[in-house]
DNA sequence: CGGTATCCTATGAGATACTG
DNA sequence: CAGTATCTCATAGGATACCG
């Protein structure tokens, strides 16, 4: 295996650090997420929560933050039988820097859009020059 | 216009959120924005800096960054004419919330590590049971 | 140097059908 | 209920060639 590239000063980057925010920041893990720091729930709560969410995507994300170790699968032994899906203490702390992530796009968000607003003017009048 | 569907006690995870954070979580911004942090830089700066990605990819993450703000595109009236990308201050806001994400990442590595090798072992054993 | 244009393939994700 | 298995299509991203 080959060790970090260089010492660098500046912040490391690495690919299992890429990887790892991959699996979790994903399309649907921020609302699953959130809808599990909430309560524990079932597979179909969770598919009425999120409507646009397929059956296919959220059994693979699920399975994705279950093996991270983020939430836990429960097997009830009711009848006929539940499945509840929870968040672990790891998972919860993810919250803070999600959280502030989510705080940074609500304050900048109106910035961003006059950002693209210019960017996108200026395209236009680019090529009649 | 729709209001906010519920006024839930939750977090609101909408579209333009989401949407946002994708063009400035992707596969590449995170280095990029690493590198400009540091200095300015030309484009050839940052494909060595940056060895994995390809002149495409790079070229759309410049556009995306520079399209939301986050980052300018300078012409430098040189001999032959040079291009240096600079971060722009609504980019440097960006910093705190990344660091705040890439600690997490770092703090848990191993936890989330360690629930992998569980994960897969039990999978491992599941069907020969 | 700093790109754009094109082709091509791998992956992501929706729809649908079926199972314990 | 809680999935798995396919099929299919759209998109992201790499390789390559070329342009101002």
């Amino acid at each position: 295996m080959p060790d970090t590239i260089a010492a660098s000063h500046r912040l490391d980057i690495s690919a299992p650090h890429r990887e790892l925010l991959d699996q979790v920041l994903d399309k649907w893990s921020l609302q699953v997420l959130n809808e599990l720091c909430e309560a524990p729930a079932r597979f179909s709560e969770l598919r009425r929560a999120i409507p646009a969410v397929t059956q296919k995507s959220l059994t693979a994300t699920l399975r994705r933050l279950e093996r991270n170790g983020i939430v836990d699968r429960i097997v009830l032994r009711t009848r006929p039988l539940a499945i509840e899906y929870r968040i672990t203490p790891l998972g919860k702390t993810l919250r803070p820097p999600i959280d502030e992530l989510l705080a940074w796009a609500d304050t900048h968000m109106p910035a961003i859009e006059r950002a693209r607003v210019r960017f996108d003017e200026e395209a236009e009048g680019e090529d009649v020059t």
